[in-house]
DNA sequence: AGAATTAAATGAACAATGTTCAAGAAATAG
DNA sequence: CTATTTCTTGAACATTGTTCATTTAATTCT
């Protein structure tokens, strides 16, 4: 049975992703180098393409990673007893903004990668973003009892996305975006007002 | 007088700036190739660096085109006659995810252009920034009389960013963006619940 | 107008980087 | 123990941004 080998080969895949989030954690996704990565792994610079693809699928698989850490966080924020969806949501946002802030270059570089044009996205890295919007959908449920699962759904994507966006332009130092000292008050902000509209309307 | 030489180097920028917003438009930021733009541009490739610092500089140049483009739409969608400042609002999303939708890619490059760490965007580029926020201050004070400038300020920017968010990942194609036929309608609500939220907010 | 100076244009050369591949080493199977 | 399969290695290649010495054009000075 090829024991060793398949020991050896996930021993390597798994050292080649430590070093590529290391590597991103501090230089950013674009600092990501095949060579310096390889170099820390303590490999050949060959020895990557027989573990990986290319190095788009090794920033895939630290991003699958970022994202199991990101909805382990969020299911965490979740409270324990019963209460007002909109604590629910208020909850979730906080998270989301504490752990973009304490993970800005690994979770920037969730949303600033982008595969090059005709490289499709695996649908097994695809399904790892859905714990960004499952724990929205059941608050929003009963902010909308109205809405139908699928319309719940994409409100949840939408709701998210909204937040998101705020989230993503401050920490990526935009003009646009607004000061880091003031997000978290204005994400709270969106939030209340996104979740009383929401509440209000037929 | 350097009259010649002044008239012929902004004939070239004008033709390096035109050759560069059609590969964009058409290949996306990372389809821009410093070769194809001057074979296009028809100069010789060291020209490019003679007329502007590096290609990071000549995509600003292509992105303030286009925010100045986008400033353009979303004031002339401001409605002429007196209306309530939820239908500014919405008239204004509207338009935004419009543009955004017929100029796809160079909408993208606006906000997927990062230059490389320890290069400074100049203070000209950051400004042409401010059309994306400008148009929504005034609907705003209608809603929240009681905001002073500079909150009102802060709270446009992020109402921008939450429509922004909506309308980028879903144009990103991310898995959890909301599909492009479902875009206008999230959006559209999404406004909505915000300025009732605001509305209510005290 | 003609010489001298300044600026621009050119494309070969360089550096950085992702990816491939032929040759050798190691593990597995027979 | 041999044969086969797989992995490892690093040199080589392709692409790309950028620089630079040389040539060419425009401007200034006398």
């Amino acid at each position: 049975m090829g024991n060793k080998r398949d020991e050896k080969r996930a021993e390597l895949r798994k050292r080649l992703i430590e070093a590529a989030e290391d590597q991103i954690s501090q230089q950013g996704i674009d600092g990501l180098k095949a060579r310096a990565v390889t170099a820390q792994a303590g490999c050949a610079l060959g020895a990557l393409y027989n573990a990986f693809e290319d190095l788009d699928m090794l920033i895939m698989h630290v991003n699958s990673r970022t994202l199991a850490r990101l909805g382990a966080a969020l299911r965490s924020a979740l409270p324990e007893q019963e209460t007002s969806p909109e604590e629910v949501m208020q909850a979730l946002a906080t998270r989301y903004v504490d752990f973009a802030c304490e993970n800005h270059k690994l979770w920037i570089a969730l949303f600033e990668h982008r595969p090059p044009e005709g490289h499709e996205i695996p649908e097994w890295h695809r399904q790892d973003h859905a714990v960004l919007i499952e724990v929205i959908v059941a608050p929003l449920k009963q902010l909308r009892p109205d809405l139908d699962d699928q319309a719940l759904v994409l409100r949840s994507r939408t709701t998210f996305a909204a937040v998101h966006g705020v989230v993503l332009l401050a920490l990526q130092g935009r003009f646009v975006g607004v000061p880091m000292q003031d997000l978290r008050q204005e994400v709270s902000a969106l939030v209340s007002a996104m979740t009383r509209g929401a509440h209000l309307a037929v």
